[in-house]
RNA sequence: GGCGGCGUAGCCAAGUGGUAAGGCAUGGGUCUGCAAAACCCUGAUCCUCGGUUCGAAUCCGGGCGCCGCCUCCA
């Protein structure tokens, strides 16, 4: 039984999708005016694995991640470079897919841009100035927040102490300094469409709910985003949303926690990010995804470059482990039976789906996954001491494990030899092995070191086995 | 001012009432021609003070420190 913290009850609760086995999820997704950051990684990652897992346990899942494509930042960008709105969000959504894909981020169902709902989110507006919700001030139109009696429910906020919060713009436009703009007049220079009340575009809360019934209908079974997002942004879809249908909007409100850089939020204004493109200059993908993934995503994390360091080692630990099971299967065979062994098997598929059933704790996932690692390890030395051929069923059994691994966590994506080889000129470097093997059996140790220091210097590891001579490279290599 | 979170070994990080997962790093060992990999061993009483309890890192209360939201932000 899958359990999910809400953030609006504020506690773990039985998932149980609102139609059988059909999921509903919606996940605020960015604003498409500048590459993005570890922070968004992290977002990406965590609603990713969700999603993954939901699949897994077999749920049909319609995920629905917009983009938003209208909006100042953007403006303010295309301005500045004198490019048009359009240039702006259309090349950064493409640079997004490129992160997304070295994260092994999996496409959602529907990825939709706001500027493509336009008309949906006017007639939206216009239902909720009919239901008196909404009212029409010099070209804009705001949501009257006090006519929403839940307002705060998500947040735990209440109207009267976040006035005391002052520092919310009071415009002589707003009947009161919490309402929220539903459309924005046009000035010059700006994108604009045409409206019962006038030439306009949208405010930036109204998009998601809007998108969101439309692919999803009126109700939806989760809701998620960042943390930041809490208030005012979720705050304002539930109560746009809510005041439309008398619906509930969400069943499971799940926010990630942010990635900090020296104990500050990591973000755009403090201007302390390291972009994803940053990291993969230097790193692979999965290892930041795995960085990720090595604390539960509730929990804020430190951002550092050791840490990513550390988080590939650990995912050397697993491939190296993946390459000795690829190995040993090119010659299967009814070999050694072990009972632990059998043991460690059964608890692992057991404990593995408990782990991610509280809450995704992913951590907590790997950590079941290094002790079974290690007892796999511990088996094939012992077949090797004793001169016994590993049994294929066990093997094969790692090889199923593996293939879960891939799809729900979206680690172990690659075969061993490319996570270890990368792009290299493997003739060459197999031919140099050749030699330094001649060498060796002459028992010329030194010119055969002589061919090992030589290939370190190229970034190449050699690694002496009962099998043969196996190579890989320094991380600095790939 | 309101609401929320965090403080666990050198570093990262699970655990949220029954006596501290896991990863990285260090040191020692087994294996190896030497290495690498792997395995074994090595290390914390959980910020602090007090309370509840047979029993608390885990619950309650008081401190100290750090952070987030209340403004655009994943």
């Amino acid at each position: 039984m899958l359990y999910i913290y809400d953030t609006m009850k504020r506690k773990y609760i039985a998932f149980q999708p609102l139609c059988d086995n059909k999921v509903k999820m919606y996940v605020c997704g960015i604003t498409a005016y500048d590459f993005c950051h570890v922070g968004h990684a992290r977002a990406s990652v965590v609603f990713d694995i969700i999603y993954r897992y939901l699949l897994y346990k077999g749920y049909d899942v319609i995920f629905v991640k917009n983009f938003t494509d209208v909006d100042d930042k953007i403006i303010n960008r295309a301005n500045k470079e004198g490019k048009n709105w359009q240039d702006v969000s259309q090349q950064f959504i493409k640079e997004y897919y490129t992160d997304m894909e070295a994260l092994y981020i999996k496409k959602p169902t529907f990825e939709p841009k706001a500027s493509e709902h336009i008309k949906d989110m006017v007639d939206f507006i216009k239902k909720l100035i009919e239901k008196d919700y909404a009212y029409v001030s010099e070209g804009d139109v705001y949501f009257s927040v006090k006519k929403f009696r839940n307002y705060g429910k998500l947040s735990h906020k209440k109207i009267e102490e976040l006035k005391v919060g002052a520092r919310i713009e009071p415009s002589e436009k707003k009947r009161n300094p919490l309402d929220f703009a539903l459309w924005k007049k046009s000035k010059e220079g700006e994108p604009e469409w045409e409206s019962p009340w006038g030439k306009g575009r949208p405010g930036w809360h109204i998009e998601c709910s809007t998108m969101c019934m439309h692919y999803l209908g009126e109700t939806i079974d989760i809701h998620g985003g960042g943390e930041d997002l809490i208030f005012p942004h979720h705050e304002n879809e539930i109560a746009q949303s809510e005041a439309l249908t008398g619906k509930t909007f969400a069943g499971y409100w799940i926010h990630n926690a942010f990635v900090k850089i020296n104990k500050e939020k990591m973000s755009k204004s403090l201007g302390n990010f390291f972009t994803i493109r940053d990291i993969l200059k230097k790193y692979r993908g999965e290892s930041l995804r795995m960085f990720l993934l090595l604390a539960h995503y509730r929990n804020p994390i430190d951002f550092s470059l050791e840490g990513i360091e550390m988080a590939e080692e650990a995912l050397n630990k697993l491939y190296m482990l993946l390459w000795r099971v690829e190995e040993n299967l090119k010659n299967p065979s009814n070999g050694l039976k072990d009972k632990e062994l059998e043991e460690a098997l059964i608890k692992f598929n057991k404990s593995f789906i408990d782990i991610l059933d509280k809450d995704f704790n992913t951590p907590k996932a790997f950590g079941e996954i290094f002790v079974l690692i290690r007892e796999i390890n511990k088996y094939l030395d012992k077949c090797e001491n004793e001169n016994e051929k590993p049994d294929k069923k066990y093997l094969e059994a790692f090889i199923t494990i593996r293939i879960s691994i891939k799809d729900i966590l979206g680690i172990m994506n690659e075969s061993a030899e490319k996570w270890f080889k990368g792009k290299i000129d493997v003739n060459l470097i197999e031919q140099r092995i050749k030699q330094r093997e001649e060498e060796r059996k002459k028992g010329n140790f030194k010119k055969a070191d002589k061919v090992r220091e030589e290939l370190l210097k190229m970034g190449i590891i050699l690694e002496d086995t009962k099998e043969g001579t196996r190579w890989k490279t320094t991380k600095e290599q790939i």
